[in-house]
DNA sequence: AAGAACATCAACCGCTCCAAA
DNA sequence: CTTTGGAGCGGTTGATGTTCT
């Protein structure tokens, strides 16, 4: 059994909405495969539930209260509706069914490899922090993130011999510190140099820290409806300079004792046409794969050498960034200068230490 | 063939945050 | 200022499928 694709799920969505009967095998008890089972094994009572609330695996017919509650009535209170909607549930295990399974704006299966890249780089770049991480993959849950990264992610960059909390080499021997430990002295650094100006600390704390923020990009905003925080800006910029600086690089370039392949178009042609050497594609577009015993492969060689070497290179970015911020005359700066992110890049481009590593 | 070990992911738990009273 | 309760977050659990021995 394949994986439910989301189309799957939207024709239970449909069903459920229509009070149809799904066909019984697109009922997605578990999205996972091979899971068949219909009755919930948890059926009985918790005993940490007072009233006789359920818990365990939502039957369809559960799924169907909840999804024709809320099209028509909104969520509201969370801790209301259960009785409501008539379900045995407390609020928060709605809440938590809605957002995480029946939402209708999230798509589910496989993860791209743009979106394992975005979320190595987030997590290098904000850490453990889920819903942060998610706001950046607006049709992806913080609970499947998590979970992708805990099964997947983590233990293929710990195969790589990358530590998955540092996202540094386990080989590297350039430094003692991790690299969190960097980010945050650094980070630390520009709020103590700041300290003495209250409203930009916060402010800077706030957008670049924390990611949710009462300040935006103000050239964002003027042409999406939603506010991004800045942090997608610096992903963004950080995105911008490599793809542009590493498109057609033709062999293999060194940068502080890492080692990096990066493939021509002609190479890749080659390689896409070829398997027998178990390379694939960097560009993250595709996926030749054609056994789930290959993606073991996949994922352990160049896709997930450029992820890294693009990570490595946005530390120092990061790093870059916040002793340029810490060092700025921030009066006005962020909420005047529409041009602040680009001139930030023109203004790394020129840099000699910067420039320094492409 | 059997069962142990591992992988996956939905769901739960406990905690924190924050707004309202 | 303090208390309270709702919402959300991150860590963890546990059921089930898959792979290995």
């Amino acid at each position: 059994m394949e994986y439910i694709l989301s189309s799957q799920i939207d024709t239970l969505r449909i069903c459920i909405i229509c009070n149809a009967q799904p066909p019984l095998e697109e009922i997605p008890h578990r999205i996972h495969k091979g899971h068949t089972h219909q009755q919930d094994p948890l059926g009985a009572i918790s005993p940490s539930f007072e009233k006789g609330l359920k818990k365990g695996p939502w039957t369809t017919e559960e799924d169907r209260k909840l999804v024709a509650y809320i099209e028509e009535h909104g969520h509201g209170s969370w801790r209301a509706l259960p009785a409501k909607a008539g379900l045995q549930r407390c609020g928060k295990s709605c809440r938590l069914r809605w957002t995480n399974y029946l939402r209708p704006d999230i798509i589910r299966g496989k993860f791209s490899l743009q979106e394992e890249q975005t979320i190595i780089q987030l997590h290098a770049l904000l850490g453990n922090r889920w819903s942060a991480i998610a706001t950046h993959l607006p049709k992806r849950t913080d609970n499947e993130i998590k979970n992708y990264w805990n099964t997947h992610l983590k233990k293929r960059l710990t195969k790589m011999g990358i530590d998955p909390i540092t996202h540094k080499s386990r080989t590297a021997v350039n430094t003692n510190l991790s690299h969190m430990t960097q980010w945050e002295n650094a980070r630390l650094e520009a709020e103590a140099r700041l300290v003495s100006r209250p409203r930009v600390v916060s402010n800077f704390y706030q957008r670049f820290h924390y990611g949710s923020t009462p300040l935006f990009n103000k050239s964002s905003m003027s042409s999406r409806s939603v506010p991004q925080p800045l942090c997608l800006d610096v992903l963004k910029a950080w995105q911008g300079i490599t793809l542009s600086k590493l498109t057609d690089l033709s062999k293999l370039e060194t940068f502080n004792n890492q080692t990096i392949a990066v493939e021509t178009s002609a190479l890749k042609e080659t390689k896409t046409e070829n398997h027998s050497n178990n390379l694939k594609i960097s560009d993250g577009s595709f996926n030749t794969l054609e056994s789930p015993k290959d993606e073991g492969i996949q994922n352990t060689l160049e896709v997930n050498d450029m992820i890294y070497q693009d990570n490595y290179l946005m530390e120092a970015f990061t790093n870059h960034f916040v002793n340029d911020v810490s060092n700025r005359n921030l009066d006005g700066d962020f909420e005047d200068d529409n041009n602040y992110w680009s001139n930030i890049l023109d203004k790394l481009g020129n840099n000699s230490s910067f420039s320094s590593f492409f």
